[in-house]
DNA sequence: CGCCATTGTGTGAGGCTCGCACAAAATCCT
DNA sequence: AGGATTTTGTGCGAGCCTCACACAATGGCG
């Protein structure tokens, strides 16, 4: 991999914010300066563009309040660096007038490279800018665990396999990582089933590897900067991702931001509390939202029950057997989505996020599964005036994961300094 | 009271971001300009001052990475309007040089007008820039509530009284109330014990009838922007404020901002679940954490033990009674302490405030309460390497509601427009 | 007394948005 | 058919802001 970057790359570089391809070395809250404003307009028009699909200069001028001149001005130095194309004029409404020249992603922008890190496998791929996934690869990890060089090289492999599809070289490489990590430090903290890769300092070693940015997150976390730029989070302006399935997690968006607590903790609603002294999590601890929302409780209250193949039961399973009538599972079903729709409970009034996208289990229940969790959690939740609680299914497949991954390098390229 | 506004304090209001002495008229997220860049600097440089206390200009620079001439420009329109002096120069540390000249906030500055609003009285006072408490008026509200119009008089003969004392207009008028609002309108959505004021427009009242611009928020989150400005909070990037007492209530800050959740919702960490199905709660729920954490509960359990004084039960009477070993008080003080513990460890899971700030009830029971409750909290967080929970006392009386009102003024004031 | 370090202040350069004027392009009306 | 109207996108100078540089002021140290 050549480490040099070509001139109209290294310019589309500069056209965002990032300062050079080492993770780290974020500015602290200091002050604001003029060049700042042209970088943070520069994301807000992009992030503009994701939010409304194809728009001209001026339905941008008037809809952020500015004057068409300061789009005209953000606008061109994109046009000139291949990120953004001037589509087919298009007729505006009523009346008269000049054609729109929308504005859009160029077929011919760099792509992103996303990864999707879990214990038993690794999957890469290239993202367009439109949100489309080019280039896809799968390699498998050696049961178990074992030692960290045989997974990191898994992981060089499968993005070394995706990078040469690639025309141009991407922006950067997103990873999202099923266990807890260390934004700041770009390091793992815990993959459970992995153990070997607890504290390693994955995103520096990639970004040495290939001369490339690399940002690394929580798996919820992904799938919600996924949401944000390519599904049912866009133009949202506060919502929450929840991922139910073998374990619990969730991430909030909000202010024009993921939420990231200090070190990229937070959203570990798996090992919140909503049994005092009750089930023992296995956490240690007793009463865990964990212990009664996940597959684990399913199953293991499905064998209770004696339902048919209660060891694998999840809820495509689960709503299958309601629809054909077999008894005990209606009520379970219910259960289970009340169970779920606690922790949704509690998140939102601990945060008020009042639009939530289910990833995961939950997903595979279709909308039956859906709808029974959001009607929970209306009761669930005190009413607030004027206040509507929506709920939605996100996507349940790698899919979601990856254009999340890539969506990381996104979100960091148009960070707006503040 | 005269409507017009002297041209110095017009001028000292324009160097801050107050549009108008209106209520609401914020923008939506839009794009930057170079003025507003100034006006968020101009922000930032007073937070800083907050922060560091009396700095110098070259200080300031040095820390906040910029040019001295930048602050020197930034800050000599402050000096002008009387909002900054410079205080005696004082001799650096090591070798010679220029001694410096900090710049601490004027006492001839215009003062901040804060309210607190509670079913029982009306509190109101003037803060200077420092954190001083100048004029101070209590105004008692009629038993039960009753209707509207007289517990609006109180407000505003508070006000009055209050507003006759200052020597210079204020900057504006800030109220915490005790109950449920909408800080994108202005009004109160709900306050236990006055339902007369449900839905009451109370910023666009006040600010008609005093010309200035009225800011209200919940009473949790008074608490936090003061201890953010003048209290325990200064100069932390994170942190949470849990109230406890006849209710309980909570409040975050992060990346700069107190969080707001949509109008205002957010942190009624009262009726969270922690126990399914659990205990009835005054909400109409079951299980929630109201339910094991507020004084009712104390003084129930109190009662069943039967500890003197059950009924005025309170952390303080508790810790006292612990001291003088009187037989069930520790195992209730342990008791208690845990089940204020559970609810900040489910915040602490949530978001990821490593830093909590207590207020109200708990307070009261002194280092001892604070210690127990860390104990406990610290025992039902999930340990993660190189995070410290650390827990501390904030003001248990009104003082921190009054400085907190003042501040949601404060803040609005430095608005830095993102 | 001379040298050095540090603070605070002018001055011009460069970046950004804004308002205005203007060319280009399509529709509407007579 | 042709002019009026409307809308889009583009130069150009003004204004605001930060930055780099030079310079005066002030005190310690040898």
């Amino acid at each position: 991999m050549d480490h040099r970057i070509p001139k109209r790359e290294a310019d589309a570089r500069r056209l965002f914010a990032f300062g050079d391809a080492e993770f780290g070395a974020r500015m602290p809250q200091s002050l604001l300066s003029s060049s700042m404003v042209g970088s943070a307009n520069r994301g807000l028009v992009i992030q503009a563009l994701f939010d409304l699909g194809p728009t001209s200069r001026a339905e941008l001028a008037r809809l952020a309040g500015v004057n068409r001149t300061t789009i005209s001005g953000i606008v061109q130095p994109l046009l000139d660096a291949d990120i953004l194309v001037e589509n087919d004029p298009v007729q505006t409404g009523r009346g008269g007038g000049k054609p729109a020249r929308p504005l859009w992603f160029s077929p011919k922008a760099q792509p992103i490279c996303g990864v999707l890190l879990m214990p038993d496998a690794v999957h890469a791929c290239l993202v367009t800018l439109d949100g489309h996934v080019l280039a896809d690869h799968r390699v498998l990890l050696p049961e178990g665990g074992g030692p960290v060089e045989p997974i990191i090289d898994a992981v060089i492999r499968s993005v070394t396999l995706t990078l040469a599809e690639a025309e141009r070289p991407p922006f950067g490489i997103g990873i999202a990582v099923g266990g807890m990590v260390d934004t700041d430090l770009g390091t793992i903290v815990a993959v459970n089933l992995a153990p070997a890769l607890d504290g390693y300092p994955i995103a520096t070693r990639l970004s040495h590897e290939f001369g490339l940015p690399v940002r690394l997150d929580h798996h919820p976390r992904a799938l919600l900067v996924g949401d944000r730029w390519f599904g049912q989070g866009r133009g949202v302006p506060q919502f929450a991702v929840v991922y139910t399935g073998e374990v619990l997690g969730g991430a909030l968006y909000f202010g024009g931001h993921l939420y990231r607590g200090a070190s990229g903790a937070g959203g570990e609603l798996g090992h919140t509390f909503v049994q005092v002294d009750g089930e023992l999590c296995r956490c240690g601890r007793r009463g865990c939202w964990d212990t009664i929302a996940t597959l684990g409780w399913l199953r293991r209250e499905a064998r209770v029950l004696g339902l048919p193949e209660a060891d694998d039961m999840d809820s495509a399973r689960l709503v299958d057997l309601v629809q054909r009538g077999v008894q005990g599972a209606e009520p379970l079903f219910d259960r289970y989505a009340r169970n779920i729709a606690v922790g949704i409970a509690n998140l939102q009034q601990t945060v008020a996020p009042n639009y939530f996208i289910l990833h995961g289990d939950a997903v595979l229940g279709g909308e039956r599964m859906i709808a029974r969790i959001s009607d929970h959690v209306r009761h669930l939740v005190p009413s607030r005036p004027g206040t509507l609680i929506e709920i939605v299914a996100g996507d349940a497949g790698d899919q979601a994961a990856l254009l999340g991954a890539a969506g990381l390098v996104l979100s960091d390229l148009l960070q707006f300094s503040i």
